[in-house]
DNA sequence: GCATAAGTGGACCAGCGGACCGTATCGTAC
DNA sequence: GTACGATACGGTCCGCTGGTCCACTTATGC
């Protein structure tokens, strides 16, 4: 069954609104109300639609996700297969880090409207599994399993926002910061207890 | 002037009853309404007395917080001052970690309540700064600042909660990982990029 | 015992996410 | 072109939230 003319139309107005308000908005400033007004469509078309506002910004993510998913998943070294386990690594947190500054806002509205929805999410299950993948091949020896979780932490939305914006970190530093984080490239004496 | 002999017992009553029913309760099932009933207080006592939830979670915490600060400020070392600079970085995190493993539920309810309130609290300004130092002292060669907001941030409350109820890691694991991240022990070969 | 300042709590507010259901529109079969 | 069943629609209602208001009670100093 196809989906009627004016379902899509709503649809699409509804993602184009809500898109647009998460971007412009403080987000808890957007509401459900709110969206639906904007898109000019009543709210229960939005609950029906995309079951709760947490299905909406799903519904927004999910393409780029499944976009930068495939270049991990068969797009050319080394973000894609193959390669030298380091520069894998270091390109996937490249990868990661460029998503969020570019989606942080939506990504704000999937740790907001889910508090653990966040790391549940299928999708970030996903890139936290293939970081500790990644983190295992470069460097054996460390719990990757925890490692990969606290970088994916440190690449919170909301982290980022407030390093950039309260603490005035430029992008670049932080991006620094999380390559050493993953896989520090310097130690000096002294630093093992 | 000293505080009437009814409000001094309603506000222990209010701490006591919100204490534990952030113990008991999921954090999103507690609410100003539910704190009061138990405290049997009107909600507007608990308002002006607190201002906001923010403020009566800030009350429970804040004697907890003075305690380690003291301990830190002025204890013995290594967590005190004096000693050798990765002691006490190694000390400060068992410190830190302790800290939120013993309050799980008063610390989640405040990064619930304001977003950025739990970074932008003099408190954790005051546990940032610290651990910037001692990892500026024990590791001169890397970004303190940024390494510093990056464990603070593995240490919040819903990310250990995360680790321990939906990851299953057990406590040693994560404290061994947060003093990795810190402090990388061991470096194998072939890890700079 | 009384004046008065301090403290109180239930009614009230605007806002929220979400559910309901009578109605309007669409796609289709004739 | 028309009639009809399925689908989608949105205004209205619900329970709940954090927070405010203000007529009332109570503790305290004299």
């Amino acid at each position: 069954m196809t989906e009627r003319a004016d379902a899509a139309r709503n649809r699409a107005a509804v993602l184009a609104a809500a898109e647009a308000l998460f971007q412009r908005e403080d987000l808890d400033h957007v509401s459900l109300a709110r969206i639906a007004q904007a898109a000019g469509v009543g709210k229960a078309t939005i609950m029906r639609r995309f079951g709760d506002l947490l299905g909406l910004v799903d519904a927004l993510i999910a393409p780029r996700v499944t976009a930068l998913q495939s270049r991990v998943r068969s797009g050319k070294p080394p973000l894609g297969p193959g390669g030298d386990a380091v520069a894998r690594l270091h390109a996937y947190l490249d990868a990661l880090l460029d998503f969020v500054l570019e989606n942080r806002t939506l990504i704000r509205a999937l740790e907001h409207y889910g508090p653990h929805a966040y790391y549940a999410n299928p999708a970030s299950r996903f890139w936290i599994d293939e970081l500790a993948d990644r983190i295992h091949a470069a460097r054996p020896t460390v719990d990757a399993g925890y490692l990969a979780h606290a970088v994916f932490t440190a690449l919170r939305a909301d982290v980022i926002d407030y390093l950039r914006w309260h603490q005035h970190m430029d992008t670049e530093r932080i991006r620094a910061g999380v390559h050493a984080l993953a896989n520090p490239p310097d130690l000096g004496p002294n630093l093992h207890r």
